[in-house]
DNA sequence: GTCCATGTTCTTTA
DNA sequence: CTAAAGAACATGGA
């Protein structure tokens, strides 16, 4: 579920309550989603304070005030709450660390500690321990809230792969999943199939736009809840209900009532409307004229 | 039982 | 090397 409006609003209302924490204990750990496999976690994390909590495209990552990071992944069906150890656990909750603010007490004097838990039924998601190493592999993208459109298009220009399969890729933009890619496209009036390199500046300029623009609306929204995401606080999205063709299929198209269609792209579903994303741009250049826009 | 799911990575095939 | 398709991972919901 957590794709770059998700992650960020997980660190926005993560980072208030733990900044500045230290890490007092990991009550909980399900040794195998943390990688390197085999690495001691607690060794790494307790006793150690929490200086920053940052995103890069999907990934929370936390930089220790002793200079050594780590990231977590939500996967698919991920969460990363912050909860008081008396509630509940939920089932499939893999790791638990236990945080005090400076200045509590601590455990033995008698201060209830918050709890930071990951959650993850699928267990697509992970711990990945990264040194002293802050996580830019230099495989992965730009962050597409500051991307130049010069930047998206040198990178578009050089595959022939359609523009929804190169927008998946995470060495193309970071943090874009199969919600936003589907959107932005939608935004931006191209059809999914369109070879990446087929596409010309004034169109890269716009889909650059589009993609930013809806990021912003969702993050706006806090994310979209569609069954498993939450943020920090335990609460859910609301960009959900703004979808134009992720998840319609059938449904009428918001600006022109055609139903939207689903194709299946790299093994994923794929929604747009074939009005106003046509294939070919002689299309696109008529639909524009005749006035059907994009919110 | 079936199909589908917000992600990533590996293998196979061309 | 490129890239497309498929499978794999693990679980749950409709």
């Amino acid at each position: 579920m957590p794709e770059l409006p998700e992650v960020q609003t997980v660190v926005d209302t993560l980072l208030p309550r733990v900044k500045g924490a230290r890490i007092v204990g990991l009550v909980h750990l399900r040794p195998d989603i943390v990688r390197p496999c085999g690495f001691d976690l607690p060794a790494a994390l307790v006793g150690r304070v929490v200086a920053d909590i940052t995103r890069r495209g999907k990934r929370i990552v936390f930089r220790l005030a002793d200079g050594n990071h780590f990231y977590i992944h939500l996967g698919m069906t991920g969460r990363l709450t912050v909860e008081s150890a008396g509630e509940a656990q939920r089932p499939h909750t893999h790791l638990v660390m236990e945080i005090e603010q400076p200045g509590a007490n601590g455990p033995a004097g008698g201060r209830p500690v918050a709890q930071i838990r990951f959650c993850d039924p699928r267990r697509f998601g992970g711990v990945f321990w990264l040194g002293s190493e802050c996580g830019n592999d230099g495989q992965m993208g730009p962050e597409p809230l500051a991307m130049t459109a010069g930047q998206l298009r040198q990178r578009l220009e050089r595959t022939t792969r359609p523009i929804k399969n190169a927008l998946m890729d995470q060495r193309t933009v970071a943090g874009l999943g199969n919600i936003y890619v589907d959107e932005s496209l939608f935004a931006a009036g191209i059809h999914p199939l369109t070879p990446a390199n087929r596409l010309d500046a004034d169109r890269v300029a716009h889909l650059c736009r589009s993609i930013k623009l809806v990021l912003r609306r969702a993050i706006r929204h806090r994310g979209s809840t569609l069954r498993d995401y939450r943020d920090a606080d335990g609460a859910e999205g609301g960009f959900q209900k703004l979808h134009r063709v992720y998840g319609r299929e059938d449904a009428p198209c918001a600006n022109c009532r055609s139903p939207i269609q689903r194709i299946v792209l790299g093994g994923r579903s794929t929604h747009f409307c074939p009005k106003c994303q046509p294939l070919n741009e002689k299309a696109a250049v008529t639909a524009r004229a005749t006035g059907r826009r994009q919110p």
